[in-house]
DNA sequence: ACAAGAACAGACAGGTCTGTATACTTCAGG
DNA sequence: CCTGAAGTATACAGACCTGTCTGTTCTTGT
């Protein structure tokens, strides 16, 4: 078998730990020595395959982009059965998340405070990754709204946004609810009219 | 004049300038001989006001919390006299800092971000400030609801976090347009029933 | 069997970080 | 005038940081 810079087993070791790491405790507190020695590599092997601290950050932001995507795709289809509407579903899903050991907001907000610096690479990618799952939002609301959706999906995107930080802060997952009845309301209301 | 330990001229050189560059830059990223040297101050000096760095930086946080009361106190004075209601003038002032220069989201999101422990004492206070300002939200929408303020409060305390984080990341203060519109739109619907 | 690529192991350079120690200056009150 | 407090200046310890360098071992395709 061919092993390829993108499906090594030691890259995808790298990534993974420090996916891991940097969402636990921090991009700026996790030190290349400690990825490493958790992932059980070589400290050339990661230079091999990234050229830098920074490279790899922005790489771990890609990896979890899809990782957020699998698991609302899966956490959605689980309760897409006994909920309504695939908003329903998503809020849901969203609980699950934040009642998931070990949560501690959304990474690429973290990510954003962290790099501070807008120029940053990551701090690029963040922006659209924020964009397309806006647009993720909006598509379930075009489920009940059609092209109405447009007028009340941003409002529900910052209920969202200020739910993540809220529960973070709080050390409780309560905003979601708050986030939720909100959100619906608005939809009904939008639909009511 | 007796200089005692709380209104000592280098003490609030310190705090004033740790209070900048920790919000420009970012807690960690800051570092201590950048603070003395921008302050003016010998190392000494600061450690003889601050046992640590993480002292300081509890001590900035409480330090900004009067700041960030003054602000909103000041700002909502002047808007209030062409806006009907409080939390309009609410909602301009926060337009106000988000296009203020050197924006870069609320202090203590960030500081709960960049920390990364729930045990941290700066964590804690952040928690308390949140709690705070959540309270004082709700007071300004009592003056159109009432007791039955409490309804939607909580709501509006999350679409104004959103609008915060969302700004940063979108590297503009348009959030702020939606999150109180939407906003109003739920205390008018509060009001109406 | 052997060459080549991939990963491992570990030392090292050069810088930064927090916090401490030591010695000097300035100045006000009794 | 002198004592004590506050601040200054600077060197230093010890840890940690990113990134580089050298050399070895393992695996795989030919």
């Amino acid at each position: 078998m061919e092993r390829t810079k993108a499906t090594s087993e030691a890259r995808q070791r790298i990534l993974e730990t420090a996916d891991r790491l940097f969402y636990q405790d921090g991009i700026r507190s996790v030190g290349i020595d400690r990825i490493i020695a958790e992932a059980a590599v070589a400290k050339m092997s990661l230079y091999k395959h990234f050229a830098s601290k920074d490279e790899l950050i922005l790489a771990t932001l890609k990896y979890r982009e899809e990782k957020v995507l699998a698991f609302f795709g899966l956490a959605m289809e689980r309760h897409g059965k006994r909920t309504k509407t695939k908003l329903r579903a998503f809020f849901a899903a969203l609980k699950d998340w934040f009642e998931s050991p070990g949560f501690r907001g959304c990474a690429f907000q973290n990510a954003a405070v962290e790099l501070a610096d807008p120029q940053h690479p990551g701090s690029d990618f963040v922006k659209g990754h924020k964009r397309r799952f806006q647009e993720f939002l909006s598509g379930l609301i075009e489920e009940s709204l059609g092209k109405g959706a447009a007028k009340v999906a941003p409002a529900v995107g910052l209920l969202v946004e200020g739910a993540i930080v809220t529960a973070v802060i709080q050390g409780s997952p309560d905003a979601v609810d708050v986030a939720r009845d909100a959100a619906l309301k608005m939809v009904a209301e939008a639909k009511g009219v």
